[in-house]
DNA sequence: TCTATATAGATGCAATTGCATCGATAAGGA
DNA sequence: TCCTTATCGATGCAATTGCATCTATATAGA
């Protein structure tokens, strides 16, 4: 953790890092608001549910996966299930825990957030960049990731 | 406005954008936040009004260039103008406006924040990447942007 | 001039977030 | 076994955000 001033280079890119990144966020948000569907922090959720399918997923596993704090997924839990889009059940082997699902309620409000999603993420990136150079921006992008991921 | 898919190369740089994004953003607020100071936000409207010289800006001006709702910069100022970091003045040709100047402890505010943030950006941008590659992604985001700015 | 509309900035209120901490169960060690 | 510490998840409270709206001034048009 040394204390330098960085490259010019590198202060551009983080602005635009971090300009263009709120600003997708923002336009996403706004169209997933105009078609009544919650945001984006919901579909990033039921999303990692629906992949772990009928097993589910105990709060703290979530918690790694979706970038958000711990009382963040457990107030979010509790909305969801308020919504019936996920359901908690009691874990045999842990007293303190639960396993979340995801309900075929879910499962529907999944479908309909991706379609809006989904559609604004082809508009501002896939019309935007050529498959490689969204490649190469994946690339560059995994190599700023902090626990060097190899995924 | 079409509905359509996106490509897998579009939603896997899309996440990665996401993720990356949040992450350093995460770690640069903690950084902050361990060394006593204020957050990000506070630090753009700071430079803003430094970049702004004596003049200084008139809010309004501000909801441009910081990536913030009206409301938000409103109150934010509130609080800068509280902590003796900007000054307020009346606009003599519009009686509804100010105009916000940086005071010389915004200014130094301004510098300590600095060390700790762009010694911040160094370790997450410039560490990691090449300036060519960092050249690169600058150009990449770039293309993302909304209104296809020419800056 | 008088009225209608638009713009600058602030604010009341509800929802969300962050922080600290709590209660409950698990796990490890004497 | 008993005690200490760690982990899981929830929650009280304060700060921040989002939304809608408000006040005040400016501008445009009849």
């Amino acid at each position: 953790m040394t204390k330098k001033s960085p490259a010019p280079e590198a202060v551009k890119a983080w602005g635009r890092l971090m300009r263009v990144s709120r600003r997708l966020v923002e336009k996403t948000e706004e169209a997933l608001k105009a078609g009544g569907l919650p945001p984006l922090a919901w579909y990033d959720v039921l999303h990692e549910l629906a992949e772990a399918g009928e097993g589910g997923l105990r709060p703290f596993e979530l918690v790694g996966r979706v970038l958000l704090a711990q009382y963040n997924v457990s107030r979010l839990l509790a909305r969801l299930e308020a919504d019936g889009l996920v359901e908690k059940l009691p874990v045999s082997d842990d007293g303190r825990g639960q396993t979340v699902r995801i309900t075929p309620a879910g499962r529907e409000m999944r479908r309909c957030i991706w379609a809006v999603y989904g559609a604004s993420i082809a508009n501002m990136m896939g019309d935007k960049l050529s498959a490689a150079e969204l490649e190469m921006l994946a690339g560059l992008l995994g190599r700023l990731r902090d626990p060097p991921t190899g995924d």
